[in-house]
DNA sequence: CTCCCGGATGAGAACGGTTTTCGTTTATAC
DNA sequence: GTATAAACGAAAACCGTTCTCATCCGGGAG
């Protein structure tokens, strides 16, 4: 993905798009992934680049809440960044603690349970824990 | 739940009863809920009960090694411990951090998908996220 | 082109849940 | 009763994340 293409894609969900938001953005909204914001420093020096710490989670918090990527809350020990934002399931390996993506979304609940008294629903995820053979 | 209730159930999960472990268990194993260690410290002085929270951790990491709690990673500010070990599913209550189980277990999945190459299945979670209305 | 202003950045401190350390206490074995 | 191991707990350490605040930067006004 182009430095003009990620540029436009920035502006197009509202976020103004300095330098190292598109840095960032290079480095997970290339492809599904997954990544830690550790994860992505580490690529960003990887690359030479010196975005500051603070600046990676202002960034990722700005990009979530204007849609370009999701929180996935499964690992207690990190926060990982979803590159893929349309709603999918996941797989969860307990022994690497590798977070992949579901391929066939043909998975999905047989009934939609009633909701709590006074609730909207928000999303429904379906997590499946594996582990090493 | 009876204090020798607790102790004969502790010992069947290859718990040694001890005094701060039989308190713990009273309090969480009592009936279907979700504490974090906060909680349960706090239900702990409530009673006058001096259990440290080192003690708190320790405890929930055996039993639920031992199979008599579980751990839910939802929130990522808090482990929540589970006294229910059957497995089930969780609603989320984004709003206000309550985690309630979904009641009608007829909530299952279409299809299971096929695991990634060189795993084994642990299990099968369905998270719904709601907020208040 | 220069000045101004508000948003963005970043170094480091603060924060808070969890884990670790390690000396003390308690339970168990003999 | 003594030895040995397990459990406990106070406090420090840990570590991912958040906050603070001084500085930087860029776009619009003039």
């Amino acid at each position: 993905m182009s430095r003009s293409d990620i540029t436009r894609r920035l502006k197009r969900h509202g976020v103004a798009a300095t330098p190292q938001r598109v840095e960032i953005a290079k480095i997970l909204l290339d492809r599904p992934q997954h990544l830690s914001a550790d994860q992505i420093l580490e690529r960003l020096r990887q690359e030479g680049s010196a975005v500051s710490k603070a600046t990676v989670y202002n960034t990722m918090h700005l990009f979530a809440e204007k849609g370009l990527v999701r929180e996935v809350n499964v690992d207690p020990s990190r926060t990982f960044f979803d590159s893929t934002t349309r709603p999918h399931h996941h797989f969860f390996n307990i022994d690497t603690g590798e977070l992949s993506d579901i391929p066939d979304d043909h998975v999905g609940l047989q009934h939609l349970p009633l909701l709590p008294e006074g609730t909207d629903l928000d999303s429904v995820e379906v997590l499946v824990r594996v582990r090493n053979k």
